[in-house]
DNA sequence: GGATGATACGCAAGCGCTTGCTACCAGCAA
DNA sequence: TTGCTGGTAGCAAGCGCTTGCGTATCATCC
């Protein structure tokens, strides 16, 4: 494969020139520049991406570590930080941890090792050896709802309050009072601060909440709803950790004769693509994840031109209305 | 950060020892390599990839270009490819092109200057350019249902036609004699090969097929389905080009009072994992994307390990049976 | 007519690693 | 003693590019 060496002496030139064209670095003289550009078709020349890098002692590439990405949470978010990444002249170095720790240092160590300028790790559940791991190789860092921003490391926190605020308000105008929860696993801070924003919620409506965890999977729910209904008394209004769990919940409702959203709203949480497609489709708490995407660049962004800046941004989530809520059946609309 | 030097240095040992050891690529004494580990420690040594690459003139990242992550056919085909790559010690580098024919070139072109050592197009439609950029480039490639297998260059085709043997038959015995497809755009590739498949089989059947023409998207299946309604005289099983389609499809059938799948048959394409979860769950020609995945990674891979090999597999779709489709109340169940 | 800026380019020292070649030192057989 | 061999490790030449510094040329201006 040709190389810039190659390039300068076919040209009868000196290999600075041929950089500077490639990079615009420096002005060069109309003619040699076309001949430059003219030989290295004929050479089909393309640059050695890991050559520049090492010469510039730094590279272009922004890391994006994410846990699954079949977890339709991440398709989104993926695609918002890569266009922003693009736009802002840096390639992403995607990886996946699998929900497991060990994979999730590993691609840690291989961002480091390609110098990456920055890194988003917004995995569900984080070990804080990774920012001390990506701090000490001196490399920017944004983390999801973990650790504490500090030198080159920031953070990005959602609010649950506000999405479980709105729905636990639209639903307590309803006339909602009984309300269950299926939670995730609390192992993960994302499911903690859901399941505590809730709560603080409901106890201010001064409503019952019953809570049952599950896994944050479609079965998850199906084992959720049939813990509900072997409770006897199912509240009328249940909240999910996740739009997969709620999906499971209204399934395994139907099939016990529960209608949803007559006998009992359902709401889920993310705002998966999905959401507007099941019937009904589900009302939920949306998780603003292009926002979230883009964000993380924007603050690798911001550390990357100023050393001295870490942010703490929060975002909000809000309430997206659909069909799986209703007012309830069984009890009166008013107080 | 500390550089290989460093290490050196400090142990006072020179740089190829501290190399083998990192490599394993010759002996060392144990306490020799044991002060080179702990060393590296105590400087928080990572070694650069970039200048490995260079030095070693080739790189371990192996490329995959698709149209959008967003696509739920995806996720499933990166994920099994990302695993095997990363099993066969490669780092895969992901594109996306947002179906732009620039984009798409341009993914290549970093792909090259990456030294990428293969590269695999999964994209719904791929311009020819972007083999030949490729393959002057002497990069290993493979592509879905594009181009033509030769040197260093493999394809994976997908059979649409086990598939649609499989549903057409499925459909004949339960009783089915009148159909109608919608079919995808007739300029990709893709949905010309799906369609020409089920014309065949259904030809075969001495049956009717009505086709009509969408975006492949739920607002596009919900065309067709307007389509198909005005037409008048709905055929009893209506066969889509993704599943998205079907969503749609059912939506409006379901809308104008017509029941899936009692009035009328649906049948989807793809089996995206929503497939199993929507009300009814879609029957549908499954498109093996795990399957898909993983191929074009051991093809690529076989194309390293032989410069000469050039491969060209043929992945059979199948019939993934749900609640969608039964047998018709129009029309008795016999010839 | 020499000083002065532009303008256009070459030189060469890296960037941090890999790897073929060579060197040294036992230990041992001839 | 000489010559091998096996175990260790150093040397130095790259890999292909970037970039600070320096130089040559030439029109311009008192």
């Amino acid at each position: 494969m040709a190389t810039m060496k190659d390039v300068a002496r076919r040209c009868g030139i000196s290999e600075s020139t041929v950089s500077h064209v490639i990079n615009n670095t420096r002005p060069v003289a109309p003619e040699t520049r076309a001949k430059i550009l003219r030989v290295m078709g004929e050479l089909n020349y393309h640059g050695n991406a890991h050559a520049r890098r090492l010469a510039r002692g730094h590279s272009d590439f922004v890391g994006l570590v994410i846990s699954d990405i079949e977890n339709p949470f991440y398709p989104g978010l993926i695609k918002a930080f890569e266009g922003a990444a693009l736009q802002g002249g840096f390639d992403v170095l995607l990886s996946t941890t699998r929900y497991d720790a060990d994979r999730a240092e590993a691609a840690c160590r291989k961002l480091i090792e390609n110098r990456a300028a920055g890194v988003a790790v917004m995995t569900s559940s984080v070990d804080p050896k990774l920012a001390t791991l990506l701090s000490e190789a001196g490399i920017a860092s944004v983390f999801l709802d973990a650790g504490t921003p500090g030198r080159r490391r920031s953070r990005i926190r959602l609010d649950f309050g506000t999405g479980a605020r709105a729905a636990i308000n639209y639903l307590h105008n309803l006339g909602h009072r009984d309300y269950a929860l299926v939670a995730g696993p609390q192992n993960r801070p994302s499911h903690v601060a859901y399941r505590k924003a809730i709560e603080t919620v409901v106890r201010a409506h001064r409503s019952r909440l019953l809570v049952v965890e599950a896994p944050n999977t479609v079965a998850g729910g199906e084992a959720g709803a049939r813990d509900l209904l072997t409770g006897g008394n199912l509240p009328t209004a249940i909240l999910c950790s996740s739009d997969l769990t709620a999906i499971g919940v209204i399934r395994t409702l139907r099939n016990a004769g529960v209608d949803v959203p007559a006998d009992a709203s359902v709401v889920g949480a993310d705002d998966i693509p999905l959401a507007t497609l099941t019937s009904p489709s589900l009302t939920t708490i949306r998780i603003p994840r292009e926002r979230l995407g883009q964000v993380a660049f924007e603050v690798l962004h911001a550390m990357l031109k100023d050393e001295k800046t870490s942010r703490d941004e929060t975002l909000e989530t809000e309430l997206a209305i659909r069909e799986s809520s209703a007012a309830p059946r069984r009890r009166a609309k008013s107080t």
